[in-house]
DNA sequence: GTCTATATTTGGATAGAC
DNA sequence: GTCTATCCAAATATAGAC
Protein backbone atom coordinates (compact mmCIF):
# COMPACT_ATOMS: atom_id res chain seq x y z
CA UNK A 1 0.00 0.00 0.00
CA UNK A 2 1.99 3.02 -1.62
CA UNK A 3 1.21 6.30 0.02
CA UNK A 4 3.05 8.28 -2.80
CA UNK A 5 0.45 10.48 -4.13
CA UNK A 6 1.41 10.23 -7.75
CA UNK A 7 0.71 6.45 -7.56
CA UNK A 8 -1.93 4.74 -9.62
CA UNK A 9 -3.47 3.52 -6.06
CA UNK A 10 -3.34 7.29 -4.98
CA UNK A 11 -5.30 8.71 -7.99
CA UNK A 12 -7.62 6.23 -7.74
CA UNK A 13 -8.71 6.90 -4.18
CA UNK A 14 -8.54 10.45 -4.67
CA UNK A 15 -10.78 10.34 -8.11
CA UNK A 16 -13.50 8.09 -6.05
CA UNK A 17 -12.92 10.05 -2.89
CA UNK A 18 -13.93 13.07 -4.98
CA UNK A 19 -17.30 11.40 -7.62
CA UNK A 20 -18.87 9.34 -4.56
CA UNK A 21 -18.92 12.98 -2.40
CA UNK A 22 -19.77 15.25 -5.29
CA UNK A 23 -22.24 12.21 -7.12
CA UNK A 24 -22.87 9.56 -4.61
CA UNK A 25 -21.89 6.18 -4.51
CA UNK A 26 -24.32 4.33 -6.87
CA UNK A 27 -24.07 7.32 -9.38
CA UNK A 28 -20.62 6.63 -9.47
CA UNK A 29 -19.23 4.15 -11.89
CA UNK A 30 -16.20 1.85 -11.33
CA UNK A 31 -15.39 3.08 -15.41
CA UNK A 32 -15.59 6.64 -14.38
CA UNK A 33 -13.48 6.61 -11.68
CA UNK A 34 -10.21 4.91 -13.72
CA UNK A 35 -10.69 6.85 -16.20
CA UNK A 36 -10.64 9.85 -13.94
CA UNK A 37 -7.84 8.61 -12.58
CA UNK A 38 -6.22 7.32 -15.62
CA UNK A 39 -5.73 3.86 -14.87
CA UNK A 40 -6.96 0.86 -16.68
CA UNK A 41 -9.62 -1.37 -15.14
CA UNK A 42 -7.19 -4.28 -14.29
CA UNK A 43 -4.93 -1.78 -12.33
CA UNK A 44 -8.05 -0.77 -10.00
CA UNK A 45 -8.73 -4.04 -9.24
CA UNK A 46 -5.04 -5.09 -9.06
CA UNK A 47 -5.34 -2.27 -5.71
CA UNK A 48 -9.15 -2.87 -4.60
CA UNK A 49 -10.89 -5.61 -4.23
CA UNK A 50 -14.08 -3.86 -4.85
CA UNK A 51 -16.03 -1.24 -5.29
CA UNK A 52 -17.61 -1.30 -1.82
CA UNK A 53 -14.00 -1.33 -0.11
CA UNK A 54 -12.95 1.23 -1.96
CA UNK A 55 -15.78 3.15 -0.90
CA UNK A 56 -15.18 2.18 2.41
CA UNK A 57 -11.54 3.42 2.48
CA UNK A 58 -12.79 6.87 1.36
CA UNK A 59 -15.44 7.42 4.26
CA UNK A 60 -12.99 5.95 6.83
CA UNK A 61 -10.41 8.41 5.58
CA UNK A 62 -13.27 11.12 5.31
CA UNK A 63 -14.19 10.38 9.13
CA UNK A 64 -10.49 10.92 10.10
CA UNK A 65 -9.89 13.73 8.80
CA UNK A 66 -13.29 15.41 9.44
CA UNK A 67 -12.72 14.74 13.17
CA UNK A 68 -9.23 15.56 13.29
CA UNK A 69 -10.40 19.20 11.39
CA UNK A 70 -13.27 19.67 14.01
CA UNK A 71 -10.90 18.93 17.39
CA UNK A 72 -8.30 20.88 15.90
CA UNK A 73 -10.41 24.09 15.59
CA UNK A 74 -11.92 23.26 19.42
CA UNK A 75 -7.81 23.16 20.25
CA UNK A 76 -7.40 26.18 19.20
CA UNK A 77 -10.54 28.57 20.33
CA UNK A 78 -9.32 30.21 23.58
CA UNK A 79 -12.42 30.22 25.33
CA UNK A 80 -14.73 27.81 26.57
CA UNK A 81 -17.68 29.60 24.80
CA UNK A 82 -15.21 29.33 21.75
CA UNK A 83 -14.55 25.26 21.96
CA UNK A 84 -18.34 25.24 22.28
CA UNK A 85 -19.29 27.31 19.12
CA UNK A 86 -15.96 25.75 17.36
CA UNK A 87 -18.06 23.61 14.91
CA UNK A 88 -20.96 25.33 14.57
CA UNK A 89 -18.49 28.16 13.00
CA UNK A 90 -17.02 25.44 10.88
CA UNK A 91 -20.33 24.94 8.76
CA UNK A 92 -20.67 27.52 6.76
CA UNK A 93 -17.11 27.39 4.86
CA UNK A 94 -17.73 23.70 4.89
CA UNK A 95 -20.31 24.06 2.59
CA UNK A 96 -19.41 26.55 0.91
CA UNK A 97 -16.27 24.76 0.25
CA UNK A 98 -18.28 21.70 -1.18
CA UNK A 99 -20.56 23.31 -3.23
CA UNK A 100 -23.52 22.52 -0.90
CA UNK A 101 -23.02 18.73 -1.21
CA UNK A 102 -24.10 18.18 2.28
CA UNK A 103 -22.76 15.26 4.98
CA UNK A 104 -20.66 12.35 3.19
CA UNK A 105 -22.49 10.22 5.41
CA UNK A 106 -26.05 11.20 5.94
CA UNK A 107 -26.13 10.96 1.90
CA UNK A 108 -24.72 7.13 2.30
CA UNK A 109 -27.78 7.01 4.56
CA UNK A 110 -30.00 7.31 2.22
CA UNK A 111 -28.42 5.69 -0.55
CA UNK A 112 -27.97 2.27 1.59
CA UNK A 113 -31.08 1.00 3.64
CA UNK A 114 -29.60 -1.51 5.35
CA UNK A 115 -28.67 -0.04 8.20
CA UNK A 116 -25.95 -3.46 8.73
CA UNK A 117 -23.78 -2.75 5.89
CA UNK A 118 -20.33 -2.14 6.89
CA UNK A 119 -20.44 1.51 5.28
CA UNK A 120 -23.55 2.68 7.10
CA UNK A 121 -21.78 1.90 10.24
CA UNK A 122 -18.99 4.51 9.46
CA UNK A 123 -21.08 7.12 9.35
CA UNK A 124 -23.09 6.04 12.89
CA UNK A 125 -19.60 5.95 14.43
CA UNK A 126 -18.87 9.45 13.00
CA UNK A 127 -21.83 10.88 14.42
CA UNK A 128 -21.34 9.32 18.09
CA UNK A 129 -18.24 11.06 17.60
CA UNK A 130 -19.36 14.22 16.79
CA UNK A 131 -21.93 13.82 19.91
CA UNK A 132 -19.04 12.90 21.93
CA UNK A 133 -17.19 15.94 21.04
CA UNK A 134 -20.14 18.56 21.89
CA UNK A 135 -20.49 17.27 25.00
CA UNK A 136 -17.31 17.71 26.08
CA UNK A 137 -17.50 20.84 24.75
CA UNK A 138 -20.52 21.69 26.59
CA UNK A 139 -19.52 19.65 30.07
CA UNK A 140 -16.51 22.19 29.79
CA UNK A 141 -18.88 25.34 29.10
CA UNK A 142 -20.87 24.54 32.37
CA UNK A 143 -17.63 23.80 34.39
CA UNK A 144 -16.34 27.43 33.77
CA UNK A 145 -19.29 29.18 34.81
CA UNK A 146 -21.82 26.95 37.11
CA UNK A 147 -24.42 29.92 38.23
CA UNK A 148 -24.54 30.89 34.64
CA UNK A 149 -24.89 27.00 32.93
CA UNK A 150 -25.44 24.97 36.08
CA UNK A 151 -28.74 24.06 34.77
CA UNK A 152 -27.39 22.95 31.53
CA UNK A 153 -27.90 19.11 31.28
CA UNK A 154 -24.73 18.39 28.62
CA UNK A 155 -26.15 15.66 26.77
CA UNK A 156 -29.51 17.17 25.80
CA UNK A 157 -27.83 20.01 24.50
CA UNK A 158 -25.43 18.00 22.61
CA UNK A 159 -27.95 16.33 20.91
CA UNK A 160 -29.57 19.40 19.88
CA UNK A 161 -26.41 20.71 18.47
CA UNK A 162 -25.87 18.01 16.59
CA UNK A 163 -29.59 17.98 15.22
CA UNK A 164 -28.95 21.67 13.99
CA UNK A 165 -26.10 20.99 12.69
CA UNK A 166 -27.31 18.16 10.52
CA UNK A 167 -30.47 19.79 9.65
CA UNK A 168 -28.61 22.87 8.46
CA UNK A 169 -26.72 20.40 6.47
CA UNK A 170 -29.26 18.75 4.91
CA UNK A 171 -31.44 21.55 3.96
CA UNK A 172 -28.30 22.98 2.43
CA UNK A 173 -28.13 20.34 0.33
CA UNK A 174 -31.79 20.54 -0.54
CA UNK A 175 -31.96 24.28 -1.71
CA UNK A 176 -28.27 24.55 -3.06
CA UNK A 177 -28.06 27.51 -1.03
CA UNK A 178 -26.01 28.52 2.26
CA UNK A 179 -28.52 30.09 4.16
CA UNK A 180 -29.60 27.37 5.60
CA UNK A 181 -26.37 26.79 7.84
CA UNK A 182 -25.60 30.79 8.30
CA UNK A 183 -27.73 31.19 11.00
CA UNK A 184 -26.01 27.91 12.91
CA UNK A 185 -23.71 29.81 15.12
CA UNK A 186 -26.37 31.85 16.82
CA UNK A 187 -28.61 28.67 17.10
CA UNK A 188 -26.42 26.86 18.96
CA UNK A 189 -25.11 29.61 20.59
CA UNK A 190 -29.45 30.12 22.35
CA UNK A 191 -29.13 26.34 23.43
CA UNK A 192 -27.12 27.92 26.13
CA UNK A 193 -28.85 31.13 27.22
CA UNK B 1 -55.65 8.15 -15.77
CA UNK B 2 -57.83 5.50 -14.03
CA UNK B 3 -57.92 5.82 -10.24
CA UNK B 4 -59.29 2.82 -9.73
CA UNK B 5 -56.87 0.99 -6.93
CA UNK B 6 -56.70 -2.49 -8.39
CA UNK B 7 -55.91 -1.07 -11.71
CA UNK B 8 -52.38 -2.06 -13.21
CA UNK B 9 -51.72 1.67 -13.07
CA UNK B 10 -52.33 2.46 -9.29
CA UNK B 11 -50.39 -0.84 -8.56
CA UNK B 12 -47.42 0.39 -10.47
CA UNK B 13 -47.71 3.21 -8.64
CA UNK B 14 -48.41 1.98 -5.40
CA UNK B 15 -45.16 -0.47 -5.85
CA UNK B 16 -42.95 1.66 -6.79
CA UNK B 17 -43.90 4.79 -4.42
CA UNK B 18 -43.13 2.22 -1.28
CA UNK B 19 -40.03 0.99 -2.98
CA UNK B 20 -38.35 4.46 -3.93
CA UNK B 21 -39.07 5.87 -0.80
CA UNK B 22 -37.90 2.68 1.23
CA UNK B 23 -34.77 1.67 -1.18
CA UNK B 24 -33.74 4.95 -2.74
CA UNK B 25 -34.55 5.92 -6.21
CA UNK B 26 -31.61 4.13 -7.79
CA UNK B 27 -31.96 1.41 -6.09
CA UNK B 28 -35.22 0.75 -7.38
CA UNK B 29 -35.03 -1.09 -10.68
CA UNK B 30 -38.09 -1.22 -13.10
CA UNK B 31 -38.02 -4.68 -13.11
CA UNK B 32 -38.73 -4.60 -9.45
CA UNK B 33 -41.31 -2.64 -9.44
CA UNK B 34 -42.98 -4.43 -12.12
CA UNK B 35 -42.90 -7.60 -10.00
CA UNK B 36 -44.47 -6.36 -7.06
CA UNK B 37 -47.25 -4.83 -9.07
CA UNK B 38 -47.82 -8.20 -10.89
CA UNK B 39 -47.56 -6.40 -14.49
CA UNK B 40 -45.87 -7.19 -17.88
CA UNK B 41 -42.61 -4.34 -18.24
CA UNK B 42 -44.87 -3.55 -21.31
CA UNK B 43 -47.65 -2.57 -19.00
CA UNK B 44 -45.33 -0.27 -16.80
CA UNK B 45 -44.53 1.43 -20.05
CA UNK B 46 -47.97 1.63 -21.52
CA UNK B 47 -49.14 3.61 -18.27
CA UNK B 48 -45.65 5.56 -17.79
CA UNK B 49 -43.26 7.55 -19.65
CA UNK B 50 -40.39 6.50 -17.71
CA UNK B 51 -39.00 5.68 -14.46
CA UNK B 52 -38.15 9.24 -14.20
CA UNK B 53 -41.60 10.36 -14.44
CA UNK B 54 -42.73 8.00 -12.67
CA UNK B 55 -40.68 8.67 -9.64
CA UNK B 56 -41.96 12.43 -10.26
CA UNK B 57 -45.40 11.61 -9.58
CA UNK B 58 -44.74 9.43 -6.76
CA UNK B 59 -43.17 12.58 -5.04
CA UNK B 60 -46.13 15.53 -6.12
CA UNK B 61 -47.90 12.62 -4.51
CA UNK B 62 -46.23 12.22 -0.90
CA UNK B 63 -45.67 16.22 -1.45
CA UNK B 64 -49.65 16.70 -1.30
CA UNK B 65 -50.25 13.89 1.19
CA UNK B 66 -47.73 15.41 3.87
CA UNK B 67 -48.90 18.98 3.65
CA UNK B 68 -52.07 17.91 3.81
CA UNK B 69 -51.61 16.04 7.04
CA UNK B 70 -49.69 18.65 8.85
CA UNK B 71 -51.77 21.27 7.84
CA UNK B 72 -54.42 19.18 9.04
CA UNK B 73 -52.68 18.48 12.39
CA UNK B 74 -52.02 22.20 12.74
CA UNK B 75 -56.04 22.65 12.28
CA UNK B 76 -57.14 20.55 15.10
CA UNK B 77 -55.22 21.89 17.18
CA UNK B 78 -56.58 24.22 20.07
CA UNK B 79 -54.27 27.06 21.64
CA UNK B 80 -51.57 29.19 19.14
CA UNK B 81 -48.98 27.21 21.06
CA UNK B 82 -50.41 23.32 20.05
CA UNK B 83 -50.41 24.81 16.15
CA UNK B 84 -46.75 25.85 16.80
CA UNK B 85 -45.97 22.05 18.35
CA UNK B 86 -48.36 20.07 15.82
CA UNK B 87 -45.67 19.46 12.88
CA UNK B 88 -42.65 18.66 15.35
CA UNK B 89 -45.07 15.87 17.44
CA UNK B 90 -45.81 14.33 13.81
CA UNK B 91 -42.54 13.17 13.74
CA UNK B 92 -41.89 10.69 16.07
CA UNK B 93 -44.70 8.60 15.18
CA UNK B 94 -44.07 9.30 11.87
CA UNK B 95 -40.34 8.11 12.05
CA UNK B 96 -41.99 4.84 13.94
CA UNK B 97 -43.63 4.11 11.12
CA UNK B 98 -41.58 4.38 8.46
CA UNK B 99 -38.59 2.53 9.31
CA UNK B 100 -36.52 5.35 10.00
CA UNK B 101 -35.90 6.04 6.43
CA UNK B 102 -36.22 9.90 6.93
CA UNK B 103 -37.93 12.35 4.85
CA UNK B 104 -37.98 11.12 1.04
CA UNK B 105 -37.19 14.85 -0.31
CA UNK B 106 -33.64 14.61 1.53
CA UNK B 107 -32.53 11.40 0.49
CA UNK B 108 -33.72 11.90 -2.88
CA UNK B 109 -31.12 14.84 -2.90
CA UNK B 110 -28.60 13.18 -1.59
CA UNK B 111 -28.88 10.88 -4.62
CA UNK B 112 -29.44 13.43 -7.53
CA UNK B 113 -26.82 16.10 -7.37
CA UNK B 114 -28.35 18.18 -9.85
CA UNK B 115 -30.04 20.67 -8.71
CA UNK B 116 -31.71 21.66 -11.73
CA UNK B 117 -33.27 18.22 -12.03
CA UNK B 118 -36.94 18.06 -12.00
CA UNK B 119 -37.41 15.73 -9.42
CA UNK B 120 -35.42 17.90 -7.15
CA UNK B 121 -37.46 21.01 -7.19
CA UNK B 122 -40.61 19.17 -5.85
CA UNK B 123 -38.13 18.63 -2.60
CA UNK B 124 -37.61 22.91 -2.70
CA UNK B 125 -41.06 23.12 -2.62
CA UNK B 126 -41.90 20.84 -0.07
CA UNK B 127 -39.70 23.07 2.17
CA UNK B 128 -40.60 26.06 1.13
CA UNK B 129 -44.26 24.93 2.11
CA UNK B 130 -43.05 23.48 6.23
CA UNK B 131 -41.48 26.75 6.11
CA UNK B 132 -44.50 29.26 5.35
CA UNK B 133 -46.57 26.48 7.67
CA UNK B 134 -43.83 27.23 10.44
CA UNK B 135 -43.73 30.60 9.48
CA UNK B 136 -48.15 31.17 9.71
CA UNK B 137 -47.82 29.54 12.96
CA UNK B 138 -44.90 30.95 15.06
CA UNK B 139 -46.29 34.35 13.93
CA UNK B 140 -50.14 33.27 14.99
CA UNK B 141 -48.43 32.14 18.38
CA UNK B 142 -46.39 35.86 18.51
CA UNK B 143 -49.60 37.70 17.94
CA UNK B 144 -51.57 35.71 20.96
CA UNK B 145 -49.46 36.71 23.13
CA UNK B 146 -47.22 39.66 22.90
CA UNK B 147 -45.81 40.47 25.90
CA UNK B 148 -44.36 37.08 26.27
CA UNK B 149 -43.80 36.29 22.36
CA UNK B 150 -43.41 39.78 20.92
CA UNK B 151 -39.49 39.76 20.95
CA UNK B 152 -39.35 37.02 18.68
CA UNK B 153 -38.92 36.62 14.87
CA UNK B 154 -41.34 34.37 13.01
CA UNK B 155 -39.02 33.89 10.01
CA UNK B 156 -35.86 33.32 12.28
CA UNK B 157 -37.78 31.09 14.70
CA UNK B 158 -38.99 28.98 11.66
CA UNK B 159 -36.14 28.30 10.12
CA UNK B 160 -34.84 27.04 13.11
CA UNK B 161 -37.57 24.89 13.94
CA UNK B 162 -37.41 23.09 10.30
CA UNK B 163 -33.40 22.64 10.90
CA UNK B 164 -34.41 20.72 13.46
CA UNK B 165 -37.18 18.59 12.10
CA UNK B 166 -34.57 17.78 9.06
CA UNK B 167 -32.08 17.12 11.51
CA UNK B 168 -33.83 14.87 13.46
CA UNK B 169 -34.90 13.00 11.01
CA UNK B 170 -31.65 12.83 9.30
CA UNK B 171 -30.23 11.81 12.47
CA UNK B 172 -32.85 8.88 13.06
CA UNK B 173 -32.31 8.01 9.57
CA UNK B 174 -28.75 7.70 10.16
CA UNK B 175 -28.79 5.72 13.57
CA UNK B 176 -31.70 3.60 12.26
CA UNK B 177 -33.44 4.71 15.77
CA UNK B 178 -35.85 6.61 17.06
CA UNK B 179 -34.08 8.84 20.11
CA UNK B 180 -32.77 11.48 17.53
CA UNK B 181 -36.22 12.87 17.15
CA UNK B 182 -37.78 12.08 20.88
CA UNK B 183 -36.78 15.55 21.57
CA UNK B 184 -37.82 17.54 19.10
CA UNK B 185 -41.19 19.08 20.56
CA UNK B 186 -39.44 20.15 24.04
CA UNK B 187 -36.31 21.63 21.38
CA UNK B 188 -38.73 23.67 19.30
CA UNK B 189 -40.80 24.79 22.49
CA UNK B 190 -37.53 26.12 23.89
CA UNK B 191 -37.22 28.36 20.27
CA UNK B 192 -40.00 30.55 21.73
CA UNK B 193 -39.30 30.16 25.37
C1' DG C 1 -54.16 -3.51 -22.18
C1' DT C 2 -51.42 -7.20 -21.42
C1' DC C 3 -48.27 -10.61 -22.61
C1' DT C 4 -43.36 -12.73 -24.03
C1' DA C 5 -39.24 -11.76 -26.07
C1' DT C 6 -35.66 -8.76 -27.13
C1' DA C 7 -32.74 -4.57 -28.00
C1' DT C 8 -29.19 -1.76 -26.06
C1' DT C 9 -26.38 0.18 -22.64
C1' DT C 10 -24.07 0.09 -18.53
C1' DG C 11 -22.95 -2.00 -14.23
C1' DG C 12 -19.04 -4.58 -11.62
C1' DA C 13 -15.51 -7.81 -12.16
C1' DT C 14 -11.78 -11.15 -14.75
C1' DA C 15 -8.46 -13.34 -18.15
C1' DG C 16 -4.37 -13.41 -20.32
C1' DA C 17 -0.58 -10.87 -22.76
C1' DC C 18 3.37 -8.04 -21.78
C1' DG D 1 1.74 -3.43 -12.37
C1' DT D 2 -0.39 -2.22 -16.39
C1' DC D 3 -2.58 -3.05 -20.59
C1' DT D 4 -6.65 -4.69 -23.98
C1' DA D 5 -10.34 -7.51 -24.46
C1' DT D 6 -14.02 -9.81 -22.50
C1' DC D 7 -17.59 -11.96 -19.33
C1' DC D 8 -21.91 -11.85 -17.12
C1' DA D 9 -25.70 -9.74 -14.84
C1' DA D 10 -28.79 -6.04 -14.52
C1' DA D 11 -30.22 -1.60 -16.00
C1' DT D 12 -33.97 1.05 -18.94
C1' DA D 13 -36.71 0.73 -22.72
C1' DT D 14 -39.12 -1.32 -27.05
C1' DA D 15 -41.28 -4.72 -30.62
C1' DG D 16 -44.75 -7.52 -32.01
C1' DA D 17 -48.30 -11.11 -30.94
C1' DC D 18 -52.80 -11.74 -28.73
Amino acid sequence: MSVDPSSARSRILLAASDLFYEQGFKATGVNEIIKRASVAKATFYAHFESKDLLCHEYLSNRERLEITEIKQSIDVAATPLGKYLALARLIEPYVAATSHRGCGFLNLAAEIPDIENPLRKIGIEHYNSLLQLLTDATEELVASDVSKYGHLSSGKVAIKYLTLIAGGMALSEVYGEQWPVAGLPEAVLELVS
